[in-house]
RNA sequence: GGGCCGUUAGCUCAGCUGGUAGAGCAGCUGACUCUUAAUCAGCGGGUCGGAGGUUCGAAUCCUCCACGGCUCACCA
């Protein structure tokens, strides 16, 4: 895209007088010793004096992000990755290089080396005793005062976003230390790290379109996952007793606010254990993050203060419709929910069996409501194709969804192992699509084949990432805990 | 995909029932050696998202299109 404007063009002109001075505008190497916070930290409480009797020497790269200019004099704003800090261009000090500052912008990354002080009004600040143009910038930043506010530009020019708005840098670097805290907890429960396809044959382990893509050379088409389920348990039967992946998957979907096209997903197995254990485990999961993070577990979001205290109500998905006064003689009968679920204004696409029905209605009438912590337990089985079954009641699945702030946050099972009942789910799903429901598993034979030689009983769970980023960042919008969102081209 | 709203200078925004397109910041020229939305004086900067239409005349009214936001539907 050639785009020339005045002040573009104002800018390339002193980048051509810059040369011509001998002066190249896109240096390279530049060794700074110190960052702009550690300063700010380290000599925090250091008095104006102590400074001038004991000078500091410092050097420091970055961004000008301001500039009010004297002629002799000019004081500027420098940025880093860690913040920014006041430095001082003194003619004095300076003798002939001064000159140059006519020719530095708003924008211009450069390389500094001088002396701390304190100014009239005690700001910490670099007296400049010698800079180097790094980087001449061509195009103009937002505006200082108002700063970059027009989303589609945010998002599109991420870059500009991060530069403008330090809280968007900082909310990209909360979800990098969300993301290790994660792997901390892992690794402290002796979990190892795998990574699994993401171009797959069969798209399993989820209820997704899928995308679809090509491979030339096997002359194949593959899909890309829509989730790392049925490779996580072929490990559990291959002898890791605990797993987890943490990586990209793809549904072909709705964008909105809370869905991206691609999105990160936390998916841990652990052999031996049931799906009430991994409740407990979710608790202190969820709690360790947010407290390393947060140092709190009573968060705000939104309107919302969210209290992570466990242990978190557990309450059957049924019990959940009938304390919302949804009648319990519709939960075994399909027209009478149906008809339930349409008087009450719910729309119920034709032909989807009871339990898609009732999960219809929770979505509506308890869902929302669900803005404390809550685990929702026991969802009908025919919801959870890949989950074990109660003893007790083999309609319902020993599963659950925990809830934070009316979303749905982790979905976690005991995994059905029988590899007979399997085939026989995924054969009623198969049979559900040629009926012309969409929204079913594909058969795998070899992960059938793979519980065949036997998996240990084990409990399985996912977690969103992005949702449980947006949680912990006080997000509104998927897209602003993803760097870089989905949208349509230019 | 449906509904509602938005798109004007590099950025943030005004622009009334149709009558020559504005401000602040940023930029340029000059002054100024402790400012921090620096200040003071002067100057430049626009395909008003795109294409049609109505009109003597359209940023403004109408239609279509594009992109974005919110929302509903699907999902995590």
């Amino acid at each position: 895209m050639e785009e020339i404007n005045e002040l573009i063009e104002q800018r390339i002109k002193k980048l051509e007088e810059l040369r011509q001075s001998g002066i190249e505008p896109f240096g390279s190497s530049f060794y700074a010793e110190n960052h702009a916070s550690e300063l700010l930290n380290k000599f925090d409480t250091v008095k104006r004096e102590t400074l001038e009797a004991n000078p500091v020497l410092c050097s420091l790269a970055g961004r000008i992000i301001s500039m009010r200019d004297f002629g002799k004099a000019a004081f500027a704003h420098i940025q880093d990755a860690t913040g920014k800090i006041q430095v001082y261009f003194k003619k004095d000090i300076l003798g002939e290089k001064h000159l140059l500052l006519k020719k530095l912008d708003i924008g211009d990354i450069i390389g500094l080396k001088g002396r701390l002080f304190r100014t009239k009004t005690n700001e910490l600040t670099v007296e400049v005793n010698d800079f180097i143009l790094l980087t001449k910038s061509l195009r103009p930043l937002p505006e200082k005062w108002h700063g970059l506010k027009d989303i589609e530009i945010r998002y599109r020019q991420r870059y500009v976003d991060l530069i403008v708005n330090p809280e968007v840098h900082q909310t990209f670097a909360k979800r990098s230390t969300i993301i290790k805290a994660i792997r901390d907890f892992f690794e402290s429960k002796d979990f190892i790290e795998v990574e699994t396809p993401m171009m797959q044959l069969i798209p399993g382990g989820a209820v997704a379109k899928p995308f679809k893509t090509h491979h030339t050379a096997l002359g194949i088409d593959l899909y890309l996952r829509i989730a790392p389920e049925l490779y996580l348990k072929r490990l559990l039967v291959g002898g890791y007793e605990q797993v987890y992946e943490l990586n990209r998957n793809f549904r072909n979907e709705g964008i909105s606010t809370k869905h991206n096209p691609e999105f990160s997903m936390l998916e841990f197995y652990i052999a031996y254990r049931d799906y009430h254990f991994l409740m407990s485990f979710t608790e202190e999961l969820i709690t360790y993050v947010a407290d390393t993070i947060l140092g709190t577990l009573k968060i705000p979001y939104g309107d919302a203060i969210i209290n992570l205290t466990p242990p978190w109500p557990r309450i059957p998905m049924l019990d959940a419709l009938m304390q919302k006064g949804v009648p319990p003689e519709i939960f075994n009968d399909r027209e009478r929910a149906k008809a339930w679920a349409e008087a009450n204004n719910i729309e119920i696409k034709e032909g989807a069996p009871l339990g898609k029905i009732l999960d219809e209605i929770f979505k509506e009438i308890v869902e929302p409501e669900l803005i404390q912590p809550t685990f929702i337990i026991d969802h009908p089985v025919e919801l959870s194709p890949l989950a074990k079954s109660k003893p007790d009641n083999p309609a319902l699945a020993e599963r659950f969804e925990l809830f934070i702030a009316a979303r749905e946050i982790a979905n976690a099972f005991s995994e059905l192992n029988n590899p007979i009942e399997q085939r026989q789910r995924f054969l009623a799903q198969v049979e559900a699509r040629a009926e012309g429901d969409e929204e079913t598993d594909w058969m795998d034979e070899d992960f059938i084949r793979a519980l065949e030689y036997g998996m240990p009983p084990a409990a399985g769970e996912g977690i969103g990432i992005d949702r449980l980023v947006m949680l912990l960042t006080n997000s509104q919008s998927i897209r602003d805990v993803i760097l870089f969102p989905q949208l349509k081209p230019e």
